[in-house]
RNA sequence: GCCAGGGUAGCUCAGCGGUAGAGCACACGCUUCAUAAGCGUGGAGUCGUGGGUCCGACCCCCACUCCUGGCACCA
């Protein structure tokens, strides 16, 4: 029976537009997806949108939209861009899903009920953002940014908390462990340093007044909401059936991959994991932490105006060059740069001079060869350094290894120099050349797939034509 | 402030106690099947600063400096 795997992205807040940096979250777990698929596994890719949070029901009424109809429509934002750079979501859980991921959560929380209990909470609070704010958060004169001049109100309010320092020396035993692996090293290093402190517990309502009768209602009490932590972890679970699909839930949880930016490393390695400690669950098996676009050096902000749309890249460069620049130029778990430039630079260096030029090149060559038929699988190539390289999730030393079976196949044919052969002599180079083609382009299946998928095509034989390039040179 | 990680060619980074490496960019040569693509050669770096250990340090130790990240309710 073949082995089960899932893995998911970050659910994201759908108060804005996606970015370059969800665009990367996105194509990074669809190529660990992929992979997955390709070895045979039953793979489930889930994404979602964080409908329920305060943020989402501000930015609607900034807008003066509905706010369902704010969020329906920018939460079909992300599923389009997944759906631009081919990105395979098999399940995207909406959270204002009522059906089921109110009742998921609920459920949830009836589990947790025992380590859940009721303390008042006292902070400052912002009239004008209708929000919380810790003393860090403000300006010199204790005001938020948003309304200078304004006076925060110290406000008290009842909530409930979860007990997550129950948990403390339990997370420090499965982080350590890697029963929870924390992928890389210096994050799990994180995560265990912030657990060396005493935990606190932490408040996961609030008032229906303060979430503006928002979110999934809390079981029993209809005078509170849940916080976003509790509930928008909660679609890992609500997604694949937790509460609604036994059959289903059982069959995929627990999750195998989560990947996540590592803004909210905490909340995944350690708040999700007490969640689900204390509804007597399974627990996720790796947490893949991965880096922060800079654009053009500078840190990506909606006040600096630097924020990069995907949907504008896809549309000038197409979504296959902007997967590898999203995979090659940064290495899996340090941040990046996104800069127009360097992603010329790549473009014409990698895509159209090199793999490119090749399929190019020996598509002419090799015109009026007859082949036989290819049998090649990605299982069968899907070992050595290219497995290992995977295994530890160096995506782009694995693109690396890649290009250098490009860099092999162009300097066979320049030191056979089929062209000026005849025909029974450039034969066997030919073929050669074309199997070499056929592999490489089944190592970029997970990557790649749409390049991958057309250069298989054209190179299946028995004849071979010569096509427009597949990346034409940028100017 | 505290705790990590880091400062190596124009850029992104690898490396190691014993005469500095890769890719991209740049220059030159070869070649023409190919998207002015390919292959080859080359220039380029006082390996953050100052001390120390050692026959010998980019690599070990100390100090300093600069950068990045983490330090709880921010997806």
């Amino acid at each position: 029976m073949a082995n089960k795997f899932y893995i998911t992205t970050a659910i994201p807040y759908v108060n804005a537009t996606p970015h370059v940096g969800h665009a990367l979250e996105f194509v990074q777990a669809d190529t660990v997806a992929r992979i997955h698929r390709l070895l045979g596994d039953e793979t489930c890719l889930l994404s979602g949108g964080d409908e329920n949070a305060l943020k989402n029901v501000q930015a609607a009424e900034k807008a003066g939209i509905p706010l369902q109809e704010f969020i329906d429509k920018n939460s079909e934002l992300f599923k389009q861009l997944a759906q631009q750079l081919h990105v395979q979501f098999d399940i995207f859980q909406k959270g204002s899903d009522q059906e089921h991921h109110y009742s998921a959560s609920q459920k949830l929380w009836k589990l947790c009920e025992h380590d859940i209990y009721k303390k008042s909470y006292e902070g400052l609070y912002c009239v004008g953002c209708e929000q919380y704010y810790t003393k860090d958060e403000l300006n010199e004169n204790g005001e938020c940014f948003e309304h200078p001049g304004k006076k925060l109100e110290l406000v008290k309010e009842e909530n409930y908390f979860f007990k997550l320092s129950s948990y403390q020396q339990q997370l420090i035993d499965l982080i350590s462990s890697d029963t929870i692996k924390i992928v890389p090293e210096t994050k799990k290093n994180e995560m265990l340093s912030f657990l060396k402190q005493p935990l606190q517990d932490i408040s996961i309502s609030r008032s229906n007044e303060r979430a503006k009768n928002w979110g999934v209602p809390i079981p029993g009490d209809d005078t509170q909401r849940m916080y976003v932590w509790f509930d928008a972890l909660n679609i890992y679970q609500s997604g694949i059936g937790f509460g609604w699909d036994e059959t289903s839930y059982k069959k995929w949880w627990p999750a195998d991959v989560h990947v996540i930016g590592k803004g909210i490393a905490r909340f995944h390695a350690i708040y999700w994991p007490a969640f689900l400690l204390s509804a007597g669950l399974s627990l996720p098996k790796t947490i893949l932490v991965h880096g922060y676009f800079t654009v053009d050096g500078q840190k990506m902000s909606k006040t600096v105006g630097n924020i990069v749309d995907p949907t504008a890249l896809i549309s000038k460069y197409g979504a296959e060059s902007l997967r590898y620049y999203f995979l090659k130029e940064l290495p899996t778990f340090a941040d990046g740069d996104f800069s127009e430039r360097r992603f010329k630079e790549l473009y014409n260096a990698d895509l159209a001079n090199g793999l490119g030029n090749l399929t190019s090149r020996v598509a002419k060559l090799s015109g009026t060869v007859t082949y036989g038929k290819n049998t090649t699988t990605f299982k069968d190539v899907f070992k050595d350094e290219y497995k290992k390289m995977i295994d530890e999730f160096q995506l782009n030393d694995a693109l690396g290894f890649v290009w250098e079976k490009i860099k092999i196949c162009d300097k066979l044919i320049n030191d056979k120099e089929p062209w000026r052969l005849s025909e029974p002599d450039r034969t066997p180079i030919l073929i050669d050349a074309v199997q070499q083609i056929q592999t490489i382009a089944i190592l970029l299946q997970p990557f790649l797939p749409e390049t991958a998928e057309r250069i298989l095509t054209q190179f299946a034989g028995p004849t071979i034509a010569s096509l427009p390039p597949l990346f034409p040179r940028l100017p």
